[in-house]
DNA sequence: CATTAAAGTGAGTAATTGATTACTATCTTT
DNA sequence: AAAGATAGTAATCAATTACTCACTTTAATG
């Protein structure tokens, strides 16, 4: 998959050492992916990974970086252009899950950096990428409802809430069943009770 | 809070190192639970530890043995008596908030278990856990379809995992605010909107 | 009260991990 | 082609971790 170059500029580097990582999540614990195991990835030796950052937290958070802005970026495309706030919700559901599966290591990396209990950069990245998807989430119910599409009694903030959790139940899910690709499946039926429980009343 | 005694009978020591195990989940990043980490919250040395336990795996699957057998407990006696199935799928996520509040340590370990690539002791008692849940919901879904409470189309594996992942929702709000108060307020304003998602259109 | 088995101590070990560094190989620029 | 800059190597370091063990303390029992 992945051809082992050697003498790669600094910055390709940084990015080749990013997907590292993202891949290796997906088949360890987060907590086990030690630099050695980065490097020897990459067909590197570890001391060459410190040439390109200074500890291994900041790998950690170049990754956090990069999921945060390839994920919103997913998201802002994907609802651009649709009138319906159903449909663009729907749309950032599905797209959410698409990226889950085809980067299964981006949940459990979040998941992990979320446990921590300091207040490390990754960890600010990704609050700061959970606050923004659920202020767009709600600015989409809010208009939804305005619309008379979703139930004008509906509470945003928890349905932003749940919609959240639903991906995170069914990432939960692959993680229980050791398969990712389960998640394909489930998504939409999952949906279809989540668009139940918010849409307007026939 | 925990009055240190020294020289327990081995029964009651391993109780305590559980809580301990539990008190510090709610408190770090479950993988630097070290031993002696534990070993310190007890008053302990951390060679005194290794009397009690083979191990640290087995300290773990203890505590996930203990989470089992009390949330399980918890589940059915909450439901106990109740006849509308809908009722006591509310009980049960209630009882199971309550739970995760009174405990916050222990969503952080089971997901901590999950992630783990190895198919350890602890991960399969997990495992185990969330299957006889899943089919206690599943039991339930269909009860309430069949007396015409929920609606008679829905797909009953995937409001399972909604379900779950509805916790498992609200558990990350709680992480990312760093606040588990917080859960009680949202758990039945989530619930409200899940109800309708399942529940036979009036 | 003396005995003894259980519980705890504290000093150790081996393995692992992130990080450092002196040196080498490769690329780029003039 | 020479020279400087950049990237990678390989050995090593200090710190941390789970685990061991010879010894001491405690509490229950006859």
């Amino acid at each position: 998959m992945n051809i082992i170059v050697k003498h790669l500029p600094a910055d390709e580097r940084r990015e080749v050492t990013i997907a590292a990582v993202i891949e290796l999540a997906a088949e360890q614990n987060p907590t086990d992916i030690t630099t050695a195991a980065i490097a020897t990835r990459m067909g590197l030796t570890q001391g060459a990974l410190f040439r390109h950052f200074p500890n291994k937290a900041a790998i950690l958070q170049a990754v956090m970086a990069w999921v945060s802005t390839k994920l919103m970026a997913k998201l802002n495309t994907v609802t651009q252009g649709v009138t319906s706030p159903l449909a663009a919700l729907e749309a950032m559901f599905l797209a959410h899950i698409e990226f889950v599966v085809k980067h299964p290591g981006v949940p459990r990396l979040l998941f992990g950096e979320l446990q921590r209990a300091e207040k490390t950069a990754s960890k600010d990245i990704v609050q700061e990428m959970i606050k923004r998807y659920s202020e767009q989430l709600q600015r989409l119910i809010e208009e939804g409802k305005a619309i008379n599409e979703l139930d004008p009694d509906l509470d945003t903030e928890g349905a932003a809430i749940l919609f959240i959790g639903t991906i995170q139940g069914l990432v939960m899910q692959s993680l229980l069943a050791g398969n990712v690709d389960h998640i394909r499946e489930h998504a939409p039926r999952v949906f279809t009770i989540y668009r139940r429980g918010i849409r307007r009343s026939q």
